[in-house]
DNA sequence: CGGCTCCTTGAGGTTAATCAATCCTGGTGG
DNA sequence: CCACCAGGATTGATTAACCTCAAGGAGCCG
């Protein structure tokens, strides 16, 4: 089997980097390519859980809407990342997932997937290491919200740094009220924070760029 | 094959309910059972995890510890569920694990875990689903996390009635003070905040035992 | 009757959301 | 080149939520 740019995208996530040539070619029989512009739904939060998502280019977004309008963001999706796996085996999507940008994807149907596990166990250990990972994130993620927001934003700096490979210094790749609604608060929150963060000595801003000055202090921060 | 004690606990958890007798006794032979007191450690954050484990009688919750010794209750685990599959496949727990109660546990090693998802692909899929449960119910808990205590506390005593199948009363089954911790809040403040549903006619609390009033108010204030 | 633990109540302080105004900054058109 | 916007970002003032600290009950078991 010759590479083809849909096994080449499969191969962007961990879920599927490792598997043998025959295997990924099954996988992509199975997988429906889509192709949306930016700010449109995935799927919608209740909408019945059928399939799941690899996103191979673009930026989508996972968010709980509440009655009222107010909605939060759960994940920011990259790249090689899948989503709605959590519900494989459920009657319904618990989150909405929307585009950010226009972006490729991936839809692999529930009963088809399942049917592959069956037919190769390793890619069933493999989606089961993925959702292990996931659930350490989300962990987190329950851990973070108990936190004051200095600690969140602590926090979201140093992971940033970390994912960034620049341990001095990290980007912020999406606007500021964009990762506000990331760290669970408002702009104005956010925009006092960083201030205090910059006045205590803690890092220097300028612009989108950060830039740590005392990470001891950042670290003892972020424990809160 | 005969049912034994062993096979008959680990018929309790869904995961393994509907497995054949001879995959049930594979199973068995890899689970290591353990009986463990009162309020003793399972597991520790941090602690190398290569274990999973089977709760058959008894209670556990899993907790976070926080740097300055704060813990905040992320789980209560029940008879028949399973905790820490989300490590199978990471480095190290994530969180800690402790009896509340006596407890009988069994403890499956991963390695030998994985060989079976190899051997029974089916047993794969069930953890898959049991897994992508977990993941709704921790994204319940973040979203809850976002809203006010009262709304908390509303969908906690819904939820309750719902899983007691008494709609309209429900029971506390642990202390105040832990229902609190599961909120994410304090006694005090959940104190007052029962106060102020009794006071505004959605509840009414005697002792443990709640009814409630006003199910279509509660439900209103559990979207916040 | 102590001495528990758990729960409740009160007062005060802190955090962070809300509302409202102002400030950039990059793009547009005169 | 310069007004003039429109969006996001900041700043200030106010308010509400909720945590903390501290002081009582209330039940329970020795």
């Amino acid at each position: 089997m010759t590479p083809t740019p849909v096994t080449d995208d499969l191969r962007l996530s961990p879920l599927f980097a490792g598997l043998a040539d025959d295997q990924l070619a099954a996988l992509a029989a199975l997988a429906l390519p889509v192709e949306l512009p930016a700010e449109t739904g995935v799927f919608l939060q209740g909408d019945p859980a059928d399939a799941f998502y690899l996103l191979a280019a673009g930026a989508v977004r996972v968010l709980k809407s509440f009655r009222d309008g107010r909605t939060a963001t759960i994940r920011h999706v990259r790249p090689g990342e899948t989503f709605g796996e959590s519900v494989l085996f459920n009657d319904a999507y618990p989150a909405s997932a929307e585009t950010m940008t226009a972006a490729r994807l991936y839809r692999f149907g529930s009963d088809d997937f399942r049917r592959l596990v069956l037919a190769e166990p390793e890619l069933g250990l493999r989606l089961i290491a993925a959702m292990a990972h996931l659930l350490v994130v989300l962990n987190q993620r329950v851990e973070e919200l108990l936190l004051p927001v200095p600690a969140r934003l602590a926090r979201y700096l140093l992971e940033l740094c970390s994912e960034q490979g620049t341990p001095g210094q990290c980007r912020l790749a999406v606007p500021k009220h964009e990762v506000a609604a990331r760290l669970g608060t408002v702009p104005e929150t956010l925009s006092r924070t960083l201030g205090r963060l910059e006045r205590g000595g803690l890092i220097a801003a300028d612009g989108t760029t950060f830039t740590v000055i005392n990470r001891a202090g950042l670290e003892r921060l972020a424990q809160q």
